[in-house]
RNA sequence: GGGCGGUUAGCUCAGUUGGCUAGAGCGCGUGCUCGACACGCACGAGGUCAGAGGUUCAAGUCCUCUACCGCCCA
């Protein structure tokens, strides 16, 4: 005799043991070449990790979904690859490094030669990688491991080589000088996105800048202006100030010019119509603010970059890198010695001083409180300085014209985006109903993106990251064209106009070290900044395929079929693999697009490490199971915004206390159900002979359970393709705790007693049993698994001959999907047992009220009409059995015995006999037909209202005269008893 | 400022194209230690579906407005 399973359930060792029988044969590894007529291949790439730090319980929500998909996906006999990586995250990841090294060993970066500090690094990455990959496979991550890529490995390198040197030569890639979201802290560029908006209780400080000459302004003489700035210390810039030519005033003071305080700069008086018009009583805050003054500061502000563009005025820049004060960076005329006095001060520093100056000077008007946006690096999380400065930019809006065959040519229909630009290239699919958004309503963000982008800056001015591989030379050397030319082939240069003269700027192809290297021993130097990281996540869905190498992988499994991540890298990163995947890789990466909720607190809070209400996966899964967590995240996945997480404290064994969340508590009991469900019913499989199953011999029991576990492998199979979780999950919680343990289990255990009925009974078992195990395993894999292996010892042949057929695997992780099977279907039996539940409830009922101790036998008869009747009679057995009556009699009019309670059900009136609390019993009749009055009310004045009757469907109609008319038997029947009762 | 989501039982959430007396899990109450499971079994209590108005024979569901909570973008 082959050993039970465990008496109890323990998820860490059925979890080892899983994890090593899967990694051992490795189950997820999937092949180029298997592919073909009959099985078809299925890609998930998973979003990389950042190796900043270990996952977290959105990356477990993340994950376990991509999971179900693929193992349902495998087991629908797909050849699935599901991609696993990591991202180098080039920010973070040195900013986090860089924070340790200083607190650790108070060095700063500079304080390193460059290729150490990355080595650093490198061991951080090295360390956080390990870790990130050990909760995936904790977490049961069904990826394919020895595929394992990482952004900033040899082979994702020689993409970004590839992909860079094509826009490059496709003249997409530029150098411009422009207004950049600088970050001070870490003096490095910032694209849009990774800018947060945060309000900020802030003040307007008036200014009043003085004329260079009087103005009579409608007879009164005007000595002084007044500008409006939430920064003032930006007025060292300024190169006019603008009013809207509407404007009253403007007739008399455009043209005029004005002494630029503390640095007597004189500066024009500019009409434009961004100028906002000031309106005290006015919906618009901006207007009512507005003096009507604008100051222009084109270095320091974007909107006054475009006023200075349309005006021609001069840039002054005059902050350095770290944001201070500084003449050092293109500021000229700090010559007056209050100007020269604020040089070397902190912005912060400077704004104090100069309102103070102001204020000393009697020209500071007034100080408004006023709350604005301010964005802030979503890294250091400092006010973010819009900062003049030369960068690399990827052109998105430009027509590719090599490519307008395969993508044709025009605009994107109500945009100013060409279908052939790289924006369209992403576009295009979205509105062609080629690339689908899960929910849909995320198709909005995407679109709404793309048709406003503006060009990428991909440049970082950091040293963790993909190095741009462009080496410059200034082109007064002669020799430097001449050098370029005869490597038309490996190299594409461009030239560029620069404060110091022109440029000569050339990419290298990848693959060619030698001309790197003989470009440098000719003084061309190589770019110190690297990629923005969403470069390298850009080309994730093929570059972890060897693109630009067609490899086999790269033929079988791009494009992919699904992506899966959370709505905040909408634009950041999805758009862009679509825009690079058409523009490298000739097609969309993936069709569909699904967008998981993400996790918060059980108050509705973002979780972090700065409140302290994050759940670490590990944790959860040391608590309750891996199993039970993918459970509970499966199960709170429905298609809203946000999930809720109640966060509770635990204390560890060793004292430490770490949060997990009770509701992992539902996923646990699941799957302890689950365990002991299986033990049972293998307690009882002993000596199955699949030979011995006879159809014919099957019992309403059985024939039921395989009814509805047709219905639900149906069912679950639609959500799953729908992209629901929480759904299947729900019909098969109910399906196998609810039909199969409270009924069917429980009906089968007196078969088991009985060798005429065994041998029937033990198939069916067996059967379901194997069948739901396969249905959950996508969703809780160890622990199906686990009771998997141990079945195919103790009844290896699970089939219904004549029904269904076996369809052994020797893990059940590339066990097939349980297939159709509709002719197991039976409405009539579903039916019958419907009806004999809601007569077992019905007595549980009276025997719960009359406090009737569970084991004593009771008798009961039933009152039922013809139909009904010979349907309950048929099944007699089940009704005693399951409420516990050792006498059962059903027909048409049968009179209530004496000493009876009853209830009633549908037509039927049951009674159980020998229950003498008369007082108890009239309560309980009394009740009763209250309620039946009520709800007969209810359909009685629905069907009195003439139009209901005219205009509703036929069938509702009929549907409510038969309620009524049941109603009205239920109320006879109950006053009749009532009335004896009374009696 | 623009866009999106949410508000249903004490809590976390379902509720398809409008149609039986609005469901589940947890929690709560009562009773169960009968040979799988107390992380369990049985039964039960608990809801003016945020508010107002409208469409309709019929509204949790569709429309309009309001309030509150949250997210994304500028």
């Amino acid at each position: 005799m082959t050993e039970q399973l465990s008496k109890v359930y323990d998820s860490k060792t059925v979890e080892r043991q899983v994890n090593e029988l899967w990694l051992s044969k490795s189950y997820f590894h999937a092949e180029p070449s298997r592919p073909g007529q009959k099985r078809k291949a299925f890609t998930i790439v998973i979003p990389p990790p950042n190796v900043t730090a270990a996952l977290h319980l959105g990356h477990a929500l993340n994950n376990t979904l991509q999971d179900i998909l693929i193992r349902f996906r495998r087991m629908e006999q797909y050849e699935a690859l599901w991609m696993p990586g990591t991202d180098h995250a080039g920010i973070a990841t040195q900013t986090v490094v860089e924070k340790r090294i200083l607190a650790e060993e108070g060095k700063r970066r500079t304080d390193f030669p460059r290729e150490e500090f990355v080595k650093r690094i490198q061991a951080w990455k090295d360390e956080y990688e390990t870790t990130i990959l050990g909760q995936l496979k904790a977490m049961g991550c069904s990826c394919d491991w020895p595929r394992t890529r990482f952004t900033m490995d040899e082979v994702c390198a020689k993409a970004v080589r590839a992909a860079f040197f094509k826009l490059f030569k496709d003249g997409l890639i530029y150098r411009g000088k422009r207004l950049v979201n600088w970050d001070p802290a870490t003096q490095t560029v910032l694209a849009d996105d990774e800018v947060e908006h945060e309000t900020i209780q802030g003040f307007f400080w008036y200014l009043k800048y003085p004329l260079v000459e009087p103005v009579e302004i409608d007879g009164r003489q005007t000595e002084h202006i007044t500008v409006a700035t939430t920064r003032p210390e930006t007025m060292l810039g300024d190169t006019a100030v603008a009013m809207n030519p509407a404007d009253p005033r403007a007739k008399y003071l455009v043209g005029k010019m004005l002494r630029l305080p503390i640095v007597g700069r004189i500066i024009p008086i500019i009409a434009d119509e961004h100028v906002v018009l000031p309106n005290p009583q006015s919906e618009d805050e901006k207007a009512r603010f507005s003096t009507g003054f604008l100051k222009v500061t084109p270095a320091h502000d974007p909107d006054d970059w475009e006023i200075g563009k349309r005006h021609n005025l001069a840039v002054i820049n005059i902050m350095a890198p770290d944001g201070s004060i500084s003449d050092k960076y293109g500021w000229q005329d700090a010559a007056a010695p209050e100007a020269r006095n604020l040089l070397g001060m902190d912005r912060f520093e400077a704004r104090d001083a100069i309102v103070e100056w102001f204020r000393q000077e009697n020209l500071l008007e007034e100080v408004r409180d006023y709350a604005h946006e301010v964005g802030h690096s979503y890294r250091s999380h400092v006010p973010i300085e819009p900062y003049l400065s030369d960068q690399w930019y990827v052109s998105v809006k430009q027509p590719i014209p090599n490519l307008s065959q395969k993508f044709g040519q025009g605009l994107v229909e109500g945009t100013d985006v060409p279908v052939n630009s790289l924006a369209g290239l992403a576009l295009k699919p979205l509105l062609d109903g080629r690339l689908r958004f899960i929910p849909e309503r995320y198709a909005k963000t995407y679109q709404t993106w793309l048709e406003n982008l503006r060009d990428w800056p991909i440049s970082r001015q950091l040293w963790w990251g993909h190095r741009i591989p462009v080496w410059s030379k200034s082109v007064r050397d002669t020799d430097t064209i001449r050098e370029l030319s005869n490597l038309s082939e490996r190299v594409h240069s461009i030239t560029v106009d620069t404060d110091e003269g022109q440029v000569a700027f050339a990419c290298v192809a990848p693959g060619n070290e030698d001309v790197e290297k003989s470009l440098e021993a000719r003084g061309w130097k190589r770019d110190s900044d690297v990629l923005d990281t969403w470069f390298s996540s850009a080309l994730w869905p093929f570059s972890t395929l060897g693109w630009p190498e067609e490899t086999p992988a790269l033929r079988t499994f791009y494009p992919g079929d699904v992506l899966c991540t959370a709505r905040e890298i909408i634009t950041l990163w999805v758009s862009r693999m679509v825009m690079m995947g058409q523009y490298c890789a000739g097609d969309i990466p993936f069709r569909d697009v699904y967008i998981h909720a993400m996790i918060q607190d059980g108050e509705g809070r973002k979780m972090s490490k700065s409140l302290g209400n994050g759940i670490d996966p590990l944790i959860a899964i040391d608590s309750h199971g891996a199993d039970a967590m993918r459970f509970t995240l499966a199960t709170m996945t429905t298609d809203t915004q946000d999930i809720r997480m109640p966060v509770a404290a635990m204390t560890l064994p060793d004292g430490r206390t770490v949060n997990t969340s009770p509701k992992f508590d539902v996923g646990r009991n699941f799957c302890n159900k689950l365990w002991n469900a299986s033990r049972f019913a293998m307690m009882n499989l002993e000596g199955l002979d699949p030979a011995g199953f006879d159809a014919a011999k099957l019992d309403i029991s059985d024939r039921w359970i395989l009814s509805r576990l047709a219905a639900t492998r149906d069912e679950v199979t639609n959500s799953l393709n729908a992209f629901k979780f929480s759904e299947p999950l729900g019909q098969l919680y109910h399906f196998f705790w609810n039909d199969f343990c409270d009924w069917y289990l429980e009906w089968v255990k007196s078969r088991m007693r009985d060798d005429q009925s065994k041998a029937v009974a033990q198939n069916v078992l067996a059967f379901v049993l194997d069948s739901t195990l396969r249905l959950l395993h996508p969703f809780i894999p160890f622990i199906t698994e686990g009771i998997y292996q141990k079945l195919n010892e103790m009844a290896p042949v699970r089939e219904l001959k004549g029904i269904a057929a076996a369809d052994r695997a020797e893990a059940i992780t590339v066990a097939p999907w349980p297939a159709g099977t509709r002719p197991m279907r039976d409405p009539a039996v579903e039916e019958q047992i419907r009806l004999v539940q809601e007569i077992v409830r019905a007595i549980r009922d009276l025997r719960s009220q009359y406090n009737l101790a569970p084991s004593e036998k009771l008798t009961a008869s039933i009152n039922a009409p013809k139909a009904m009747g010979d349907a309950l009679s048929a099944n007699n057995g089940l009704i005693c059995q399951l409420a516990g009556l050792s006498e059962l009699q059903t027909a048409e009019n049968l009179p209530k015995p004496n000493n009876a309670a009853t209830a009633l059900v549908e037509g039927a009136q049951v009674y159980v006999h020998n229950v003498i609390d008369p007082e108890a019993e009239r309560a309980r009749l009394e009740k009763h037909k209250q309620e039946i009055e009520q709800a007969k009310k209810a359909v009685e004045s629905k069907l009195a209202n003439a139009n209901f009757v005219a205009k509703a469907k036929p069938e509702v109609v009929a549907q409510a005269r038969e309620k009524l008319q049941q109603l009205q038997e239920q109320l006879k029947a109950v006053e009749g008893h009532w009335a004896e009762r009374k009696s």
